[in-house]
DNA sequence: TATATCTTTGACTGTTTGATTAAACTTATT
DNA sequence: AATAAGTTTAATCAAACAGTCAAAGATATA
């Protein structure tokens, strides 16, 4: 590990892969040490406990990632280029990150009030984001639709084939190559995909 | 508890309930033995050890989602029908058994190898389900698309949102009650959007 | 250089937890 | 009724673990 970092650094970068991948039940106050390459009392002097190494490794995963998404599906940019760059950036993002999402997911939902209140704390407004995203339905593609539903459709078929990597692949017995592939794929099939559900919508706007 | 399981059943039972929720790191041997109302050594009589019980209760799980998720794709109906049923049917399942897709989801993250192992022995051929989708996009829809993105998308469109409501939640500060609205909704707008993206395919086929 | 403060370590503690065991209790078999 | 086999329990064990502490080491301050 990086000997030019101070202890905080080397102690919060450790910890981030120790927790990422094995969660908070999971990890172990010792592998990140060992990890950190110093003794594990350290970790109680730089920060009070396990919970509170903890919080801090989830403050930071989540404003990064919720910042992104702000970032790019509030800048000056058509909504079907928004969608493009998201998948592109998230796809890329994870293949250095794998388990940040499920990460978060995890910890949400294990212990949802606690981490609800250090998430209000970061002043994120995700709700402009939204407000953004039905704008820009409405007067790109004369869309009346509910923004929550089209950003977690966004979502769910950019983040949950990633999250269920291992299941796909043991379902259906594919290859690690095979699944990179599959993953190059989608950074094309799933715009053209939102694109023509939305377009669905131009003509028959019954629904929602 | 009930009573008038025999014990192997009622340990099952609450070992179902318990490694649902925690995963393997989070459960206690103890807090099953409580659920079940017995005594702690008896889960050791019947059931070797943690991890053997563990296994039994991942297997029967995964075994149930698998087939029901086959029985309704290689039924007979029109693709689109499936499409409905499937997201109702999950919807449905997931207000009982919140926790089983995300419990599968972890548990094959955290030792792949070992459960893969055991999913081969069960005679699941998922790969057949990939064919009879296939043959119904070409039949029904005149589309030549590699089936597997599609079914990830079903599964992602469907199954994201559940695993990720306490993510949704804390993000948009939305409240329960909110979420059931929302959930009831995506039984018909989640078709809908997916009958809309398949049939953009059908003017422009130079996709895939 | 002497002293105070900050940093790091190894040894240790108390608790939790999965697992074992020997004895008690129950049920079936003759 | 006597015996054996199966079932259940309380007590206990050993390992793993988060957390503590006193002392050693390093660094700054005078």
């Amino acid at each position: 590990m990086d000997n030019r970092q101070n202890p905080e650094e080397k102690i919060l970068e450790a910890a981030r892969l120790v927790f990422h991948q094995k969660g908070f039940n999971g990890a172990r106050m010792q592998e990140i040490a060992d990890l950190a390459g110093m003794n594990k009392a350290l970790l109680h002097y730089y920060f009070r406990n396990k919970e509170s190494l903890f919080e801090k490794v989830f403050n930071e995963t989540f404003a990064q990632m919720a910042s992104k998404m702000s970032e790019i599906f509030l800048s000056e940019m058509t909504l079907m280029s928004k969608i493009q760059i998201f998948i592109n950036f998230y796809l890329n993002f994870i293949s250095r990150h794998s388990f940040v999402v499920q990460f978060i997911i995890n910890a949400l939902h294990d212990k949802p009030e606690q981490l609800r209140e250090i998430i209000l704390k970061q002043n994120l407004v995700p709700e402009l984001m939204l407000e953004q995203i039905r704008k820009q339905l409405r007067e790109e593609m004369g869309l009346d639709i509910d923004p929550l539903h089209i950003y977690v459709n966004i979502l769910g078929l950019t983040v949950f084939p990633v999250v269920a990597k291992p299941l796909i692949q043991s379902l259906f017995r594919i290859t690690d190559e095979r699944m990179d592939v599959f993953f190059e794929q989608r950074k094309k099939i799933v715009p053209t995909f939102i694109e023509n559900a939305l377009k669905g919508y131009e003509k028959d706007k019954s629904l929602l």
